[in-house]
DNA sequence: CGCGCAGGTTAACGATCGCTAACCTGGGGG
DNA sequence: CCCCCAGGTTAGCGATCGTTAACCTGCGCG
């Protein structure tokens, strides 16, 4: 146990997350096997249980890890924000900005999360549900009479909307980036 | 050989290809086997090869199917139109209607189409791309000086807000409905 | 009437996979 | 200086899966 701070970067660890998260958004959690994804890290096979209880695990940690962050950040920036427009703008900034930078943990998110074992499924479930739910709150204060559940269907029509863009590849980042933004706002905002 | 019309209703065949889109949703194909799809057919494991030729013919047919009748059908909707504004709005209510009364097919086609073998994936391929080339002309119709990629790009955007709802639960369908045709076209139509 | 075949059955094989067991090794702290 | 253990290795087990083989059966037609 060294003195080093709690947590300290184990550099593999998060190697094996990082190759995961590539593989698994390539050929999904099943098509992955263990020796793969040990092969892709330099080590081999069971070696990966040496840092992780089982292959379950990895999918665990990587999606639980992503869902509290965004979550974490999108209530940082709804706090931040002044009004529900404002919010609003911020969450739809920070999300296109997440599936831009991590494509393959979005691919990985909402193809692969029944492969979870049940607890950490449900923490997942449960994490998002606050997630769409902040969406929802900004969204019922700037349409009159939207009621929760319509709330939270726009809500997941905007994640699919942002979402989809791992899978399409050519147009470079900026441009796409400017794009779903001003897309998921004319979906999101009532028309002036 | 009997005198009925050519590819008279096989009701097997069906059952099965039916009964696989919902398991296959509801668990990912790779979490079904053969034994639990002939199960819930009410015969049992390698009675399937009876009707096709491998579990990924099941896959195979019910993807090809399903990515041929989009693009018949959008097509139709497209030639119908007076102009482009009607076309695009033709295709969301298609694209719409689809997305709610198959919502298995939806969740399959978008997870899974990686499991296909390879003839098959690349025919599937192949008539995405051109089904969004025909939402993606009309798109180019509407806003002035919006590039192929681009437009794609926006096409792809509009799909993964519609085909995001079969993940959510609770709002009745009408609602939906109309909801989901709002926001894509509010997402894809040039501000008035 | 008989017979063929469509459409089932069960048994079993070979591959693959997740995971465990048993063993090895080198470098840093007491 | 020695020893311990973090972090590797290979071998192999047990389960599962897709698929094939071999066999059975009842219905429709000649």
């Amino acid at each position: 146990m060294a003195t080093t701070r709690a947590e300290e970067t184990p550099t593999r660890r998060e190697q094996i997350l990082a190759t995961a998260a590539d593989l698994f958004a390539a050929r999904g959690f099943h098509g992955v096997s263990v020796a793969d994804l040990g092969a892709a890290c330099g080590i081999s096979g069971p070696a990966l249980y040496k840092h992780f209880a089982s292959k379950d695990a990895v999918l665990a940690e990587m999606l639980v890890t992503i869902s509290e962050r965004l979550l974490d950040v999108g209530r940082t920036r709804v706090a931040r924000a002044d009004d529900a427009d404002a919010a609003l703008r911020g969450l739809v900034d920070w999300h296109v900005e997440f599936a831009l930078h991590h494509r393959a943990l979005i691919i990985v998110q909402d193809r692969d999360w029944e492969s979870l074992p049940a607890d950490a499924r449900e923490r997942v479930r449960s994490l998002q549900r606050e997630y769409v739910d902040l969406w929802a709150a900004q969204l019922r204060l700037l349409h009159d009479g939207l009621d929760l559940t319509a709330a939270r269907a726009m809500a997941h029509a905007a994640f699919g909307l942002i979402n989809s863009t791992p899978r399409t590849g050519s147009l470079p980042d900026p441009s796409l980036h400017d794009l779903l933004i001003e897309m998921a706002l004319r979906a999101l905002l009532p028309p002036a």
